[in-house]
DNA sequence: TGTTAGCACTCACATATCTCGACTGCTAAA
DNA sequence: TTTAGCAGTCGAGATATGTGAGTGCTAACA
């Protein structure tokens, strides 16, 4: 991939039959780019142009007599070398953005449902797996019924409780220097840095490995509970696109949607990329017709969660980078509330 | 609705026909009935009775020389006049429902996939409404920054908590003073009792106010999210049915199943009845071509929530009710865990 | 009165055939 | 390298036709 090596005709011919397809989804003509992107040239022209970049696999034909659509490799090109970021206006997305989302709690609470609705395509929202999210304090409080409350407080503001059992036979000062204890157990290490085999007791603190161990116990389930916090909204949106009148067409963008671990995979995306583009089936990647686009989101330099968008392989791509790049500024200023 | 006076013989034809439609989802004809069901009689005798009970509104026919299916009514009576529950083979289905969950916990966890995944059918799982939860207990501890956290605890068990701001200046025992009155004005009353306009502070305690105020706000955000608290799984599954080779049926489906609010409505059902069966549209309600069955749940007397199944019209009742009841069972005895 | 055989009738579905026209690829000339 | 011209392809839609499953009706029968 990445042939840059397009000539500039080239090149507009395929924006003009890519900006075309994404309106229509009809197969274009010669004659249809000739009339709306380039009168200057013939049909014949444009119809050798078009077959050389059928044959370096940008397009392909329904059937011989019929005009040309974008493959998988056009879009990705499209987004790669020929979509042009900087001229969205951003000042009217970013209105839409900040009107729609009254503030960052909102992003958390609703975010997917209101890209969602921005967008016009289904989103999903995934708050970022806990495996980093480092212990910032931890208290235990006396409850009642030899039971007490164990608070987890992390460095994203996080705050998670979970009720505990006590020993019987609890002294004067149990709570306080079980709290202590915690405290040096835990503090500073990241979610991941908690494991069950772990054992840094000393022996002498017998009496608390019940606590001990339930407190591990409790964070292995903040671990696996949050790496599933992944919320999908408006899937009846892809209705509104003809592509999605074909019933299997349907069916595997559900199966896509509705398998959580992998959309969880896709979501995380690759290394260190702020924003994620993926376009059609690639090795051990099932979309199909389809179009992936995800962006990673930080709040005070500590990442929260990613945003994704999907939808027909010829999405408005402009459009939900756009959105997705004023959510990441409105969620940076983070000046609201 | 609700003639009971079928002739026993009209009973047994549409009880044939509805089996067969269910399994076979097409228009049977009067030799069909004959041959699988009903070989005392002829061909034209059942006939004669089908159109009989077309009239009565039971059954219709897609054209006029096809042979017929039943309607939402057929359905409705099946349901109520037909279906025998009680010979349900409940050994062999509370295997299946016990093997799959192993523990009480995994019923909130994954009880609508595991629903879903047993009966074939998309499930959701509901978490009760806050509304008539009861306030246990209420406690403030002292964080940092000026901040503490209050956590509230409810008499199914819930805890919840929420970091608040503290006023500037705050005397020494001002926490104190705070947990006391916190508890005096929230402790026993139920979440539904919690109101904004809500107002029994003392003048004299003035300083208190903005801690109140953010409990009360704490307090209505819980009402409003456990409210919501509805997961769908196993959306894939309709396609497995041929009613939704058609993509108008798969949208109005999704349609239903994305809304949540109207979704959570259903699910309530009415009044204090254990078991709910919708089935096609009636007033008010969208259900055309679907059958909605849902179930409430309690542990300890407590209502924890509703599970609910939504398929085509021609589910196979009688195993879904019969994993629904399993479950109950189950989550009645509670013995696992 | 209820049941049955017989028969005419209906209609979805599948298949075949045809036309139309929107495109293309190719060729030869500019 | 570009262009006009033209033959050729093929999907989509319209029309016609046969087939068979299944019904409603009627008249005879128990």
């Amino acid at each position: 991939m990445g042939e840059t090596n397009l000539t500039e005709r080239k090149k507009k011919i395929l924006k003009a039959l890519i900006d075309s397809y994404i309106n229509d989804v009809e197969p274009i003509s010669s004659a249809a780019i000739q009339k709306q992107y380039l009168p200057e040239v013939s049909t014949a022209t444009i119809r050798s142009e078009l077959s050389m970049l059928e044959e370096m696999g940008y397009l392909t034909q329904p059937h011989v007599s019929s005009g040309r659509i974008p493959s998988s490799k056009a879009y990705k090109y499209y987004v790669e070398h020929i979509l042009d970021i900087s001229d969205i206006d951003s000042a009217q997305i970013r209105e839409i953005v900040n009107e729609k989302f009254q503030s960052v709690q909102e992003v958390v609470k609703n975010g997917a449902k209101i890209v969602s609705d921005i967008t016009n395509y289904t989103s999903m929202l995934m708050i970022t797996s806990a495996d980093n999210i480092v212990i910032k304090d931890i208290k235990i409080i006396d409850m009642y019924d030899n039971t007490a409350l164990v608070l987890i407080v992390t460095d994203n503001g996080v705050i998670k409780n979970k009720q505990i059992d006590l020993p019987h036979d609890v002294k004067e000062n149990f709570i306080e220097v079980a709290g202590g204890l915690l405290r040096k157990a835990f503090v500073g290490k990241s979610i991941a840095e908690v494991t069950n085999g772990d054992d840094c007791l000393d022996k002498e603190l017998e009496a608390f490995r019940s606590i001990y161990e339930q407190v591990i116990a409790f964070v292995m389930d903040f671990k696996n509970a949050t790496e599933e916090q992944l919320y999908v909204e408006g899937t009846e949106k892809i209705f509104d696109y003809p592509e999605y009148k074909d019933v299997d067409n349907v069916r595997q963008f559900m199966s896509v949607v509705s398998h959580r671990e992998k959309l969880c995979g896709l979501m995380e995306g690759e290394g260190d990329i702020e924003y994620c583009v993926r376009i059609g089936s690639e090795d051990s990647v099932d979309l199909a017709n389809m179009a992936l686009i995800t962006a990673k989101y930080n709040i005070n330099g500590k990442e929260v969660g990613h945003v994704g968008v999907i939808g027909p392989e010829r999405m408005d791509y402009k459009k939900v980078l756009g959105v997705l790049k004023e959510l990441g500024v409105l969620l940076q200023d983070n000046k609201k509330e």
